[in-house]
DNA sequence: CTCCGTTAGTTGCTACAACAACCTCTCATA
DNA sequence: TATGAGAGGTTGTTGTAGCAACTAACGGAG
């Protein structure tokens, strides 16, 4: 018996991934950032001084990725580059006025966000949620 | 207390699609096709010479994706469009001879992985996860 | 101190994804 | 029958993502 589209979990849950971002996306429109230069500017709101590749790190991305974003941002004025003196190699990321001030009015978004998705389920099925979505990345790894 | 970048569900999510996707990728890498073109083959080996917004619907993609999937479908010699005659707007997809030939190797290989991403997850597990993505999404439209 | 492997970042390319603007064609209705 | 609203597609722009190839800088071995 053939599977239909539905039957494949990665579907569905790149689906769900899609809904969720785009409304992200919506809610942080207004405020000139996008949801993925934002994951950048949330590690840098908890602590910023840190070169691209630690960044990247902390948000599992690509270096490359975090290159343009980090040069949108800047572009933006959110962040400013400043080259590491002991390792000029490393590019150091640095909010500036503007950046720091946009972390008070869009964290709290933010969290407002999370706690809308996770509106009628249980922390225990949230638990259940990760613990499965785990193992799925297990399986491809 | 400030959340983690883990605390967000979306993000947990998030990544775990992009896993997913980047294994799928991989996978279908050396059959010259990309995971969402494959998801418009997969409706097209059910039933082709739908047009481009019948296949959107069923996707549940945007008729502008469509259109540059087509466009790279057809330039690699899996689908061949044409203009209804019925409704000169819409644009048919037919499969190709090579389209066909490609689903006897694809869809298997779409069904292994689908059972190894599933690999030690038991089918009421599986509802679960189902069931609270689903509540997620409801709570973002 | 020099050479060479390694690392940090950048750039180019392909593939999604959403939105806006546009063109053509259809169809109901005045 | 003319027309105007709306549907089907296409194109342009922005923002992710990943991979390959490249530059510049670091750091250890000789």
């Amino acid at each position: 018996m053939k599977l239909s589209l539905n039957d494949y979990i990665s579907i569905f849950i790149h689906q769900t991934d899609l809904l969720l971002t785009n409304y992200v996306k919506n809610q942080l429109a207004p405020f000139n950032i996008a949801p993925e230069q934002n994951l950048i500017m949330m590690v840098l709101w908890e602590k910023d001084g840190l070169t691209q590749n630690e960044v990247g790190q902390k948000v599992d991305k690509d270096k490359t990725n975090i290159a343009r974003m980090a040069t949108s941002l800047e572009q933006k004025g959110f962040i400013k580059r400043s080259t590491c003196p002991y390792d000029r190699r490393s590019q150091r990321l640095y909010l500036t006025e503007e950046g720091r001030k946009l972390g008070e009015t869009v964290i709290p978004i933010a969290e407002e966000f999370n706690n809308m998705v996770c509106k009628g389920i249980s922390n225990e099925e949230l638990i259940e949620v990760k613990r499965i979505l785990s193992i799925m990345r297990k399986n491809v790894q």
